[in-house]
DNA sequence: GGCGTGCCTGGAACATCGTTCCAGACGTAG
DNA sequence: CTACGTCTGGAACGATGTTCCAGGCACGCC
């Protein structure tokens, strides 16, 4: 009889730290953020909780990864050959659209800054906030209003995902909302109710990016010569 | 003997809505936001878990509750004599000193606008967005951005007073964070090292506030005769 | 005065969660 | 073949949000 030897234990596949943490991105994916429980990944490994625990500490730790794995690659592209404003833009983008394929990914990325993923896209803005040409000690400022702003967006897009029911569809989700702005008592909420409108209409993604453009232009308006 | 008819039950106080909110607020401030157990809510109000859910019905509504319990007073002042750019910023400070004192709040914002509170925020911002001179079209855009950009702080400063263990003052945390930075690659992180000790020495409320400043000067750069 | 009715209480019980524990299976080195 | 360290997975623990329900209290009606 053959050795037998050189199987990876006989069982299916043996249960890594990476096999762990895509089988968590997948339970989040389909079944939102409160689907992800020790016992429903297990089940999903065939396994049971305690083995988890081998290679993870706990839930913290799983859902860093999880986050790290999935925004690391999105926002891995190279600004070689843009303007410093493109650049953002297109960091700023490349975060947007992870939560927006991951909504469980917001809430994680608002509650865990100065963690590796956001710690990538702070010194990736800081770098193109030099190249376009902030003095130094304004720096800081710039790059971590940018940052600041993400990360506002990052928690909105989580709660709007969130809220809407499982079922219904992100326009119906805004319909509703923009229903009931409307609908708000006229005097203390002139603004609001004006706006209904525009928001059951905007697009997430320009208004984003518009909100981005905002930022960059009182970045550059102030910092120039005559400004 | 007289009659103890009029009595509000012999009880200490009839438990009622407002008595458990802030109840919980007192909770809330002193264990954190882990600590808002319904159980210890209870041990506080000398009472089961179960009579609490005939005033509230659950931890959610309990804790939006709570929020705008702080929020609420906190936002609300005049705007009567103010450029719109003071009346910003003021209401802006309003929800930074409210999350500053209440750090739990930060959290609580950031996962529930559109409700009362930050509902409350964007309709005052609107108007004085309005009073900027801002075109039409372009109103929403700008004050969502503003209401961002606060929502992004919000949840941050949560992020900076949760992790910062019990016992630590907010200081020693920036300054583990900063010497942490200054100890990356400095490769990958050239940025973020140069800025470790800005990082250090900043000051909260002013580096928002200059956020603020940024992107009012993004609204009315845009929005001038010749932009 | 009795007495039912409905508001309100609070303790027990349930389902579920994150986490810990541990007996044992597995493959490898001696 | 045996001993050991790695890894497994099911059972069990403590805590949580929530539900259930038997009972207490004040008030309105006879």
């Amino acid at each position: 009889m053959a050795t037998r030897t050189r199987r990876p234990r006989q069982r299916q596949e043996p249960l890594s730290r990476e096999r762990i943490v895509s089988a968590a991105v997948a339970l989040l994916d389909t079944v939102g953020e409160g689907g992800l429980t020790f016992r429903a990944l297990a089940e999903r490994l065939t396994t049971g909780p305690g083995a988890i625990y081998w290679h993870v500490t706990g839930k913290t730790e799983l859902l860093a990864a999880a986050t790290d794995a999935v925004v690391a690659p999105a926002i891995a592209g190279d600004d070689a050959d843009a303007t410093p404003q493109e650049a953002i833009r297109a960091l700023a983008l490349g975060v947007f659209d992870a939560i927006d394929a991951h909504p469980w990914v917001g809430t994680q990325l608002a509650r865990a800054s100065w963690q590796p993923p956001m710690l990538r896209v702070f010194e990736r803005i800081g770098r193109q906030v030099q190249a376009l040409g902030v003095p130094e000690a304004a720096q800081f400022t710039a790059a971590s209003g940018l940052m600041n702003y993400i990360l506002g967006v990052a928690g909105q897009n989580a709660v709007n995902t969130r809220t809407a029911e499982p079922g219904t569809d992100r326009t119906e989700f805004l319909d509703a909302v923009a229903t009931a702005w409307s609908e708000l008592d006229p005097d203390q909420y002139a603004f609001t109710r004006n706006v209904a409108g525009q928001l059951r209409e905007h697009d997430d993604r320009a208004e984003y990016l518009a909100g981005i453009d905002l930022i960059l232009t009182g970045i550059t308006a102030r910092h120039r010569a005559s400004g």
